[in-house]
DNA sequence: ATATTTCGTTAAAACGTTTTTAAATGGAGT
DNA sequence: ACTCCATTTAAAAACGTTTTAACGAAATAT
């Protein structure tokens, strides 16, 4: 039984060297000769040796951790993204520490906070307050940023993002295609930037097709965007007795409460009301009615993000920040036949 | 432009105290005079300091951080844990740090190993491998450990987790109660204790119906639990034609899979196949068939556990060591009607 | 008045690494 | 044998905090 902590010290006793040589064969292993190299190897696995990570970035001044920083954990869009991060980083040695922040601006500026006390390397987050201002702070700390699903305003910084504006597009074309003459879009509060880009890529697809977008579109506006907002979205709908032709959601776990009451309703998807959701996620093609929906590279995002954040950690003069853009896709299942 | 890093010693500086006054300030605010207080805070403002967590752990010899390792975090079983661990770490003030294992047990020694050198103060882990010998390795480094979805073995170790055993019999005897002669058990791999404890519970529903497991029970065991992983199994017994009267599988990942494969081979749900998972996930009530399901408690599994774990740090003599059962619950929808 | 206690504060020593500087070692060239 | 250079190791100084023991001053008791 190994007691409490084993140090450098205790190793290089153990192999007959300095405490400076072990920490070169952790760090620097080319710079020291093989047959010492192997004999403190030794020692370490002989001992359980663990490097105190804590004591490593104090001196070093940098940890091997990363922020992650999303707004809903609980949504399969973010969950993705999550893999996609913890693959990249993990792949890389470092570890992501997890924070969620439901929308909240105050949950925000916490996990921010939570992130600069662990002095991690860099933050990978999606925005959700206005807290663009501490992200500026972030980086004078020399914590690099990189926005998720967010394009950035400025040159100087890094971020990954899907086009939606070309997604609303997307949708609202496909759902014009497919006859639809007024439409429904259920959505999160319009602050969100997603929210406010597909209305508008709605409004473009409207306007050329020769619609009037202020008649044609109807916006219904939910204080979340799960599905139980969703479901009492369409449930109000239906109430009031003025159903549109088709309802393109902000995103899919919208769209799947609002399939939900209106199935419940007895109204058919697609032949009363088509439907269309956004982010494709794993379920939207088991929904009741396959649910048609705009694709992004979820994962990928994720992958990314983290790719270019440890860029810019480990060569920071001569990384290139980057605004990345990636093109979504659409996905037409039944609820739009 | 406040540059790299101020430190308690700028602060102490700026409030004319030692930099011991301040690092009371901060941990024992009891202990210093209210008058030097507020011009300790007001310097800590002015300069926005942010306390070096690396170097507060160093010294005092443990941090504000807890591992999180997850068998599957695109799993909405997982997320909904990580979710109610997040909650509960953040609330204390405490940093989640997420390893996601993916069911690989080298995968997850590498998590553990992240998690020493972060010198988390406590580890909650789902385990995927047999490393139970490797969480006693922790605990003698002084890293509290609760088991997630696991009952703990042996007496001095904390756990929460859900009967199985009476979930598997749940599914089962509902599905028994629908008038089921031949049902198949699709399920992951049966090293997987969840897997093996459904079984075992299925079986017991079984025996007490007068039924021979071995003739009514067919087994088939996937390699992941994915609903691609249901598909394909589903899609293999099609095409052997040999089809159950009733399906229970291991989690409903795999249902909402197997649900995919038989309504597009044109089988119906419930009539021709009734279909029962487990998890009651958010989208099993939105899939094509609304899918019956086993509800746990998933969202307090994870506030539960991470307050188990937290107690267990903070008050390490007064802990007495728990393991808690929570008991699933069956919901039945239109898929076994 | 002095002795004792209490309270608030400080100085200094850790914590376990990394990094820099200096020293030791050994081999080649003179 | 001697210098010179290259390679490898040793020693010591940081990094920013927490904590212990000691201290002075004020408050209370003798």
């Amino acid at each position: 039984m190994l007691m409490s902590s084993v140090s450098i010290k205790d190793v290089a006793a153990r192999a007959g060297v300095s405490p400076g040589t072990v920490s070169n064969v952790l760090n620097r292993p080319e710079k020291v000769a093989e047959s010492t190299r192997v004999r403190v190897e030794k020692a370490i696995r002989e001992l359980g040796f663990v490097r105190h990570g804590s004591a490593s970035s104090l001196r070093a001044g940098h940890s091997r951790t990363i922020g992650l920083s999303v707004i809903d954990i609980g949504n399969p869009f973010f969950t993705d993204v999550a893999a996609g991060v913890e693959e990249g980083a993990s792949e890389r040695g470092y570890a992501v520490i997890l924070g969620n922040s439901s929308g909240d601006r105050f949950k925000e500026e916490r996990n921010l906070l939570v992130f600069a006390e662990q002095r991690v390397r860099g933050v990978l987050i999606t925005p959700a307050g206005a807290s663009l201002a501490k992200l500026d702070q972030l980086r004078e700390r020399g914590i690099s940023v990189v926005l998720v699903d967010h394009p950035a305003e400025r040159p100087d910084q890094c971020s990954v993002a899907v086009n939606d504006v070309t997604g609303g597009s997307l949708a609202v074309s496909h759902l014009l295609d497919g006859g639809a003459e007024r439409i429904a879009y259920v959505t999160g509060p319009l602050t969100v930037r997603q929210c406010l880009d597909r209305r508008i890529g709605a409004e473009r697809a409207l306007a050329a097709a020769g619609r009037d977008p202020g008649r044609a579109l109807e916006e219904i506006a939910t204080d979340a965007m799960n599905a139980r907002a969703g479901q009492e979205a369409a449930e109000k709908m239906i109430s009031q007795g003025r159903l549109p032709d088709a309802v393109f959601c902000a995103n899919d776990l919208l769209a799947l409460g609002v399939m939900r009451a209106l199935l419940q309703a007895g109204v058919r998807v697609p032949e009363d009301v088509a439907l269309i959701g956004y982010d494709d996620i794993d379920f939207a093609s088991a929904s009741a009615v396959s649910l048609s929906s705009v694709r992004q590279p979820t994962h990928r995002l994720g992958r990314v993000a983290t790719e270019l954040l440890l860029d810019e950690c480990d060569n920071p003069e001569s990384h290139a920040h980057r605004q990345i853009m990636f093109q979504p896709e659409l996905v037409a299942r039944e609820s739009t036949r």
